[in-house]
DNA sequence: ATTGACTCCGTACATAGATACAGAGTTTAT
DNA sequence: ATAAACTCTGTATCTATGTACGGAGTCAAT
């Protein structure tokens, strides 16, 4: 729609021009068409795609993944059997940081609980709790 | 305990050698003791640490975070309130997380679920879910 | 029609987080 | 007591993910 330049975009996206630039560059944004002048104009959508570029970052994912994961969809010619192999793994991926992430939190619960317990006694959930994981542990070398 | 050596460490936590000393060099694990020679020897927490900071990782958080997660505890001197507001920043910091993924989530199982229906309707719902995020908007640039 | 802000492309530099290597010392198994 | 495997320190290199810059072109407002 709203024919945001370049400058727009990073703005509402909250990533720096040059960012925007190199994620095209990297294939994660489509180069856009250039209908005013020469330069670049982009629809809200793509606002929304380098928002969601951003946060997936936040969560550990690579750019890597996150192309895969944007790429997931039942557009037009794709195969619906992939797609849902495809995305069955990402979900399970997701579950299980999901998990990870439900640890660390309720060690952490613990431990403010142990603060108001005036309990003295060391303590380091953390590490307790969050360790063995829901990943299984790849070959290493 | 069980006095590791630094391969030993290494393969336990799933990490290569280097690591382990560059861990060391940024101040995520300490100097060991060199009790047998010259050389470095790890307990079995140390295996749990470097195994946590693994995951950390995996989910996103930086080093300097993760440097920060581990510090979080009731060990000694440590200022009981100063540790509480801290702790509670993180859960608030692992609760947006969390959200993101399990928006995430919803969306791709939303997407399986077009898949079985063979509802060929162009879905991409990743974007239009997982955007619009709990984590406030910093001001960039 | 000129000025200031913006954009273009290409390339160089920056930062985090490792990973590799060289040359020397140490341990352990035979 | 020797060889293989491991470790030491220090430094250099690598990948991913941006950021910055130079020099030129473009747009919008006056």
């Amino acid at each position: 729609m709203s024919n945001l330049t370049i400058g727009a975009l990073a703005k509402n996206a909250g990533v720096g021009v040059e960012t925007i630039r190199f994620y095209e560059r990297q294939g994660l944004i489509e180069q856009p068409q250039k209908p005013i002048g020469s330069f670049r104009h982009y629809s809200e959508d793509v606002v929304k795609r380098v928002r969601f570029i951003r946060r997936a970052k936040e969560l550990g994912f690579s750019l890597q993944e996150i192309g895969e994961l944007l790429n997931l969809s039942l557009e037009s010619g794709q195969n619906c059997n992939e797609v849902r192999t495809l995305t069955e793994a990402k979900i399970l991926d997701i579950s299980c940081k999901i998990d990870s992430l439900e640890k660390m939190k309720k060690a952490l619960s613990r431990l403010v609980l142990a603060c108001d317990k005036q309990n003295q006694t060391q303590i380091c959930p953390i590490i307790e709790s969050i360790v063995e994981g829901a990943l299984p542990q790849e070959n290493y070398k």
